[in-house]
DNA sequence: TTGTAAGCGTTATCAC
DNA sequence: GTGATAACGCTTACAA
């Protein structure tokens, strides 16, 4: 690969005048401007961007960390904070930080080997790392204290469910509650059971995993149909569980109803689509890129909360009074 | 962050030293190498990437550059390629290629700014760029001519498809085919015509892009009603037009059969469950981390061609004539 | 307007 | 067995 010194001997100038003419640092006469950038060009040079992250201490690079792949909400997550980066002149770098809190770490220590300027950061549970990173991170879909942080309204999301439930004339509910590790999980939960107080029955409660692949317990808990509504903490667990049901013959939502979390693209493209409480996944992925490179700018301005709003999206999983009326 | 020079200070010897028991380059008396190491971890060293990137020319990370996140078949080759990297000490680094050639070229570029030492890409299109990588690269998916490729048998997958259909009793079948600017999806396609010369009528085909949302023309294909069976060229093909067979009020598989081609985890999660030919990914990704590893062994080798087995799973979205004599 | 040179944190060569 | 030191490619203060 050319370096800057190829250009400097193939143009006849120095070194720092290529730099300076390629950076616009400082005023280079036209002519040699000329030079320089069809050296540049011809020689196909390209900056290193070790040596220039090295010198300059910036590497004009954030990683998005993500717990894993499998969730289609974080591929969607990563296009959205992808594209705002990239306008911001920033390149992304994804890491998915698996299954572990050891692991997690060892993936933000191994950023930190990278230089990257800051991560947008989906913490695996809530307890912050012991050691402070190396570099400014905002938190997204959960609250981290002393972080920035962007997330949606769990809360008011839980309590849309539970409201959209009642509404719907349902009382015995199961309630398929995500990792109560973690603060986003508890959000809906609280906002689904404060709405639900005094309305709704939770028949049974099984915390699963986010995931389509549900736990036996689950499994069992769904063929027990006690129940007229299954509450999935998130879409993918919601999904996992109209398969549980649809293989056991339940007709949903006539027989039972089902409702999700999330909005991913998925839940409309199951059968039947998923109703469930929509995320502003685009906003959210961009705010985030957008808090972080403030952060950038000034790492001393306080911690900032963002919360974005949530709404319900009613599809075909939830059976209203009204529709079945009509048939 | 604690550089080598720090711990070097803080142990009393030379950085030279530092680097060698870090490295385990050079032999070190015990006492030595224990004060050394005892620093290290006290100051939380660790090494700069951007500074031994420079100095060897060697990265130890390699980039996995994938045309879009939204076909879960890529975020799931990204787990498989993440997982075997890791065990060879690369860290990987994921780059989505976007929607156009340029895209994909510009990020190409990008790449070897970073200094990556390899990439496993998954073209956006066949036509070779007219440059040379600045670094080795395994193509993943579809060959491509002068580079070490693996895919999987889409020619023999595509027979299969047709032969299935066949035994099923088919005749009209509707063809979404992927973009034929892709030489997988061309074999794809081949391999079905071949199988079904003769015996499978091709009433309608569609060429369709690798998405859920289905072009216009292709629901208007889906409303004819003038076939049988419906092969998706891929299974997020397939899911979309089961979505809209499923909003047109078409029973499937009573009515109509369909067929995909991945085997995505989703292809098991949609109602009905999807009859499709499965890849087996994670095989892909692990040998194309392999293959790529054994290049940056010796740059030398000649191009190697890989091509992985694809196997027929049958699920709920066809049917065949057995199961309708039980009904 | 252009050039010289120091230095970023490593590795690796060579001397001690 | 240990330590100076040059070099990797770049940016940037300063000199010319």
């Amino acid at each position: 690969m050319a370096t800057l010194k190829d250009v400097a001997e193939a143009a006849g100038v120095s070194i720092a005048t290529v730099s300076h003419v390629l950076n616009r640092s400082k005023a280079i006469s036209p002519e040699v401007r000329e030079q320089v950038l069809e050296a540049a060009t011809r020689l196909g040079y390209r900056p290193n961007r070790s040596a220039r992250t090295l010198r300059t201490g910036k590497s004009f690079t954030i990683a998005l960390v993500v717990p894993d792949l499998a969730n289609p909400y974080f591929p969607e997550l990563v296009q959205a904070v992808e594209r705002s980066a990239r306008v911001l002149g920033y390149a992304l770098v994804v890491v998915a930080s698996g299954d572990s809190k050891e692991n997690e770490w060892e993936r933000l220590q191994m950023l930190s080997e990278y230089s990257v300027d800051g991560v947008i950061w989906v913490p695996i549970s809530d307890c912050s790392h012991q050691g402070a990173l190396a570099f400014p991170a905002v938190v997204v879909d959960r609250p981290l204290a002393g972080f920035d942080v962007v997330y949606c309204n769990h809360y008011e999301g839980g309590r849309l469910v539970a409201e959209h439930a009642i509404k719907l004339g349902h009382r015995r509910v199961l309630l398929l509650s995500g990792p109560q590790a973690l603060e986003s999980a508890r959000m809906r939960r609280e906002g689904f059971m404060a709405g639900a107080a005094g309305r709704l029955e939770i028949v049974s409660e099984q915390e699963v995993p986010f995931s389509v692949h549900l736990p036996e317990a689950a499994i069992r808990a769904l063929n027990e149909r006690n129940f007229s509504l299954v509450v999935g903490a998130n879409d993918v667990i919601a999904i996992g569980a109209l398969r549980a049901l649809t293989k056991a013959k339940v007709d949903v939502p006539r027989q039972v109803s089902v409702l999700g979390f999330d909005d991913i693209t998925w839940a409309s493209m199951v059968t039947p689509q998923l109703t469930t409480i929509r995320q502003p996944i685009n906003d959210i992925g961009s705010e985030a890129v957008n808090v972080l490179y403030d952060r950038l700018q000034d790492p001393n301005i306080l911690p900032r909360e963002t919360v974005m709003p949530v709404t319900l999206i009613e599809r075909e999983s939830t059976f209203t009074a009204r529709k079945r009326g009509r048939e």
